[in-house]
DNA sequence: CTTGGAGTGTCAACAACACTGACATAAACT
DNA sequence: AGTTTATGTCAGTGTTGTTGACACTCCAAG
């Protein structure tokens, strides 16, 4: 089963395929994920709001005017979902929506002052910690991981994701 | 707020720690998560199951007889909510606990035949994405990609992950 | 111009999975 | 004997995902 790959390898090996590498990039992945979601999530826990709420602010923070159907798409949930997490929000007065102009069915999205506030805040706290990981790490690594992590992403998620990159560049 | 930063650089250069840097690689992490999570996910769904059985699955697999207390924190979340999964886990005959010999107290589970069955198919789902991801990526990067991870853990965290890691080697 | 379909957003109900708190049992330790 | 440790359970709650049903807006075909 691949488990160490004997015979001729080429010039790279492939060693880094094994399934024990594959299998330590798995579980690396998991336990990053928890480091990379724990300080914002202490900051909500405070404040009643959960990730989901994180997520949505920093991409209206990131696309201020998008749609809902935008904003949809780039999180991959329903729209139900959604309009709980935004609706709260709304109400507590971190982000405005607006009927659209051209298309009065849309809503576009924005963060209030106090709505960035909230986004600095936590972005600050996330930041921090991808900071600190990114300079122990060096560029060449930081390099690699984002060629890894753009590599595992599905195609659509992809398209969002360069689409989000240059939008800023 | 270090958008750009200007000025003098040292020999290597720290633009890779702008804070657009940064939110680059939080998107990322994002996106390539989904991805990450997204097969496994809907093999899952079709036996009701969910991703905290995965989890459990995948860490009783990798340390066969471990205790309830150790999968406790190697996962990270309440012994309640840990038990409602094994307890069905259990009850399917994809898990076996038994008491321990010297301890009485402790439980040692292990994958029965059909737990390890399924913990194949859901690796093997999981491990084709990341081995893509690496192959796309190259050697280097896939360094890089760990060297990052692995920076971006809690230290309890960290210690879990090298002490899997080192289990296998 | 009206009507029907597509796009968009909202409300309600439900499921998964995390949490806290309280408590029970058994075994081990002091 | 009394305390601590390991485990399991019951009850309640919160966040976040799901489906289903429905209302409003727009646009285009009849």
């Amino acid at each position: 089963m691949n488990r160490r790959p004997s015979g001729s390898q080429t010039g790279d090996s492939l060693l880094f395929l094994t399934d024990e590498q594959l299998r330590q990039g798995i579980e690396a992945m998991f336990f990053a994920y928890r480091g990379f979601t724990a300080d914002p999530d202490r900051i909500l826990a405070d404040l009643a709001y959960g990730r989901a709420h994180h997520r949505a602010i920093h991409f209206i923070n990131r696309a201020p005017g998008t749609t809902v159907n935008n904003l949809l798409n780039i999180l991959g949930v329903t729209k139900q979902s959604l309009n709980r997490v935004l609706r709260t929000l709304i109400a507590d007065g971190l982000v405005e929506s607006k009927v659209g102009r051209h298309d009065k069915r849309e809503r576009h999205l924005k963060l209030t002052q106090a709505g960035r506030e909230l986004e600095q805040t936590l972005s600050d706290a996330q930041r921090a910690r991808m900071r600190a990981a990114f300079r122990d790490a060096g560029p060449e690594a930081v390099a690699g991981f984002r060629t890894v992590l753009e590599a595992m992403m599905d195609s659509e998620m992809r398209a969002s994701y360069t689409r989000l990159k240059d939008s800023v560049t």
